[in-house]
DNA sequence: TGACATGATGAAAAAAACTCATAGTGTTAC
DNA sequence: GTAACACTATGAGTTTTTTTCATCATGTCA
């Protein structure tokens, strides 16, 4: 009557695991790191007593004991889903909206917003973009993020992250006009951003050289817009780190002279004071705090 | 495409609880608290956002929805067991044979074996009882366990646990002769244990004492006989506390005036040299270090 | 009404899962 | 043939989850 049985959680990574023959993909798919992968499987193999995977350095196959264990599990997975599934659609989604700057949510929002539905399956994110000040009081948005100056001191604001700006180019465009020293900056487009026209300015000016070449021939309303100039090869420019880390990680930018800028800004996340309390409030909040770390 | 599962961890909690309807009958079988079923529970319905259960003060009462996600879990759970079985019987069984103390068998291993066996489902105890020296090149045995006087240094042997007795009589049998001071000890018939002749003597040497009452009428071959007697109301006895911590829990013994002998013996844990690294000695020697903390 | 059995709960401890950093190993491209 | 690469394995350390412990609250039953 008393029950044997694997260790549950593992079997649902072996399942992904077996379905995709590959533990980084499952990895991947289950918002964890290979290693944690690597270790369930082996836990469970250890507890069947069974070799489900045949590894072949870097690939894995299931065994015939693997596709068999699959079959069962995914049939015991689906009864508990369908099982479970009629809960949840009585469960009414809580819907949050927020509004980000176009930068963020082009760039970075969209592409951590599958992780947080992972994470809180019971919120519906609506996200749009804007730059100006929100009116709580006619606005649906419960929060939002915005690029402000960093002495401007507002209490419903909190910092979520200090601006740090990077020099960017593209790599080809960096063999073009190789750069050495800080004085070859000056043989580049500067690439501008309209609403901070001190920049580039005052960069030459720390580095004291002469501004001549700072006047850029066009200037970009957002970051994420200097990023497409500078993949296209039209200069270089400045753009926080976390929306340009991606791009120089696989090389399709590069940071020359690792020069950095830390602006006057921040990043802050606005939320009306009446909305601090709920609980889909909270929940984002704790999340993009500790996803931006 | 992509799974949204329940807990899974608490699914076997909910089973073995729903099919008892009771959490504390549901902490017993699955070995955990009765606080661990619960919490568990409550993630589950926190998760589904349904409740599965009723409750009315002490008494929980499986839902309408409670009763249909029994039977959508059993049956997922059915499968998994199924299908994860066939597995574990090629896994041969390990047999472990020990030998102990008669007094350690009767009482207090026998109410623990269950533990062990939940715990090392590959592994089956084979239990002998014996209170002489074993030939390890003849026997079976892997493990014995012995009560050994402190000073007897053995490098085989590990100590468990310092042998701590104390002084037990039945409630009726104190009711008949109240202990108000130690004095009154001499008016009960001390049962003796055989292999310790000096124990009587030496504690009513310790407390300036007449002897005379010392010689008892009778003498027991082991603790669990001296145990047998008090509950008999024959007399006060000294046995080792973890022999009797239950009966004097349940009131079937009394402890009168908390009197304690820290004797000079032992319980040892002994292995021949050549089976210490085995995988199940290891194991069973962590368990019962554990068990006995 | 008081002893009792049961469940809930917050804080602390223990166990399990996960990450990080790095090693080892086939594969692929030059 | 070898260097770069992509993948899994693994030990140490950290984080998260689970469990325990101690205690409270509540309904039951004599």
């Amino acid at each position: 009557m008393k029950r044997h049985l694997p260790p549950l959680n593992a079997l649902r990574v072996f399942e992904v695991a077996a379905k995709s023959e590959s533990f980084s993909k499952a990895a991947e798919a289950l918002f964890v790191t290979q290693s944690a992968v690597s270790k369930q499987i082996r836990l469970l193999e250890k507890h069947l007593g069974t070799v489900l995977f045949e590894r072949n350095g870097g690939v894995v196959t299931l065994t015939n004991e693997g596709r068999q264990y699959l079959s069962v599990i995914s049939q015991a997975l689906d009864i508990v889903e369908t099982g479970s599934e009629k809960f949840y659609s009585h469960q009414e989604k809580e819907i949050l909206t927020i509004n980000i700057t176009p930068s963020l949510s082009a760039l970075w929002m969209f592409s951590r917003v599958e992780e947080f539905h992972h994470l809180h399956p019971d919120i519906v994110l609506h996200i749009n973009s804007a730059d100006d000040d929100i009116d709580w009081s006619k606005s649906q948005v419960d929060i939002s993020i915005r690029c402000l100056p960093r002495d401007k001191k507002n209490t419903d604001a909190e910092l979520l992250l200090a601006e740090k700006l990077l020099l960017i180019a593209s790599p080809q465009h960096l063999e073009e006009i190789p750069i050495n020293s800080v004085a070859d900056l000056q043989r580049y487009q500067c690439i501008s951003l309209n609403n901070r026209p001190h920049l580039w300015h005052d960069f030459f000016e720390q580095y004291q050289l002469d501004k001549t070449g700072v006047v850029s021939s066009f200037g970009c309303e957002h970051f994420y817009m200097v990023i497409q100039a500078a993949l296209k090869h039209l200069g270089i420019g400045f753009v926080p780190d976390f929306l340009c880390h991606d791009l120089i990680q696989e090389q399709k930018l590069i940071n020359p002279l690792t020069i950095e800028l830390n602006s006057d800004y921040g990043y802050y996340l606005v939320t009306p004071p009446h909305k601090k309390e709920q609980e889909k409030v909270i929940r984002f909040t704790e999340w993009i705090k500790k996803t931006l770390y």
